[in-house]
DNA sequence: ACCTGAACACCGTTCAAGT
DNA sequence: ACCTGAACACCGTTCAAGT
């Protein structure tokens, strides 16, 4: 025992790399949370001392941007089928499901101040499915727009926010709510009997609620496609 | 010189409120970046020691919650007209303009763990305004999450990163991007052609964007509520 | 009872001293 | 030349000592 390299003690590490620290740093955060990931403590996941982080990575911004670039880097590319709408469809829920995949992720891509190659890859590729589906330029800008965008000038699943079950929270949702809130309280009531498994939580399919959403946008992409929509001249938007 | 409340240093300022604690969180935020925002710092500015604050607020994270619930309480409630696609079009555009007046409060929003009282009752009021227009509960559950939902998974607005003006992202926008992003590239090239004000971004109207994507929705919806649209038995989702 | 300075347990990052 | 411990300049929050 005590050997440096001894089977008693804590395993001796493979030597660092950017993909090491990076990977280090993204199974860090899936487990404790994106709030608690702090270079001293990362350094310690990885067996290092705090610095040598800094061999690898020039700073924690830098961290962020390589675990972003990770992910999204692993986002599934289905073979195309020529028709634009699945293939977009079909790309968009890979980009969910990767994206849910990791909790933090969302809140650290926005988070970024420019955008990182494997981002503008994957965007570049969806807004090629558009245009290889024939949709003009034009569409296709705004389109990329709408589907970045968050309605609203704020745009998070709103009602995903599990809150804490102190008691005032309980209290806000279960009597409060639909005294105060009675239009909420109408359409939480609808989703709870479609759906009886929570009892607390308005039991939304947040799957459903997604797909609803990108199906609704794609629908009328293809409208305004079949219209010859231009900037130039819009027809209101879609219809009128 | 040097009597407690003299005219030469530092104003004495008024008894502090919770109300100030958070009025003036909001100033230092718009002024100096959300990310710099500290309670000592914070506590500086008020000129009054750090844990004065703890008497109004009782810790960070409810400070953000305030600061939110500011902003969001200021959003303008117009008169409704009875046309619901119209009522609710004018509702999100006062978020969106509140929203954007305060750079730090989408992201702080989006971070919050569960929803303050202004928030919910902001919901509420715009789950009204479907109901009110006769779109079904099931229907008007469902838009409140399209609204609510990013696309993709992540949903900020995609070109709007500035990027810092070093000479790498440079190269990376002027000249790597038509060889390695073919697609992005035409769409800014077409953008910028639009409007030529903008020299390096792709010059695209925020504005524009964000109600091309607002009405490309509300304009989905008034077809799904004509069709009779039900969760229960879906017509795909609009047109087929 | 109220207020507050000092202290505690952290951060990210710099830097100079070691090898 | 490389590596790294200590130090620096911060955090949010607790707590005990002062009034």
């Amino acid at each position: 025992m005590r050997t440096p390299s001894g089977a008693g003690g804590p395993a001796r590490r493979a030597t660092l790399s950017r993909d090491r620290v990076l990977r280090g740093a993204i199974a860090y955060a899936d487990v404790n949370g994106i709030e608690s990931l702090s270079m001293r403590g990362l350094a310690q996941e990885l067996g290092v001392v705090p610095m040598a982080l800094y061999k690898h990575v020039v700073n924690k911004e830098d961290l962020l941007d390589g675990m972003i670039e990770v992910v999204v880097g692993e986002i599934d590319q289905a073979q195309g089928t020529g028709q634009w709408k699945h293939d977009v469809r079909q790309r968009i829920l890979a980009a969910h499901k990767s994206l849910l995949f990791h909790p933090w992720a969302r809140a650290v891509l926005e988070s970024r101040s420019s955008m990182t190659p494997a981002m503008l890859d994957y965007l570049d590729s969806l807004t090629g499915l558009f245009l290889a589906g024939g949709l003009s330029v034009d569409l296709t800008h705004h389109v990329m727009h709408t589907l970045g965008n968050r309605m609203w000038g704020f745009s998070q699943e709103l009602f995903a926010a599990t809150p804490k079950s102190d008691t005032e929270s309980l209290n806000t949702q279960r009597n409060a709510l639909p005294r105060q809130r009675p239009h909420l309280a109408e359409i939480a009531k609808a989703a709870a009997h479609a759906d009886p498994s929570s009892t607390v939580g308005p039991g939304c399919d947040d799957q459903f609620e997604f797909e609803f959403a990108l199906d609704l946008i794609l629908d009328g992409v293809d409208t305004l496609h079949a219209r010859h929509w231009s900037s130039a001249r819009p027809t209101t938007t879609a219809s009128d």
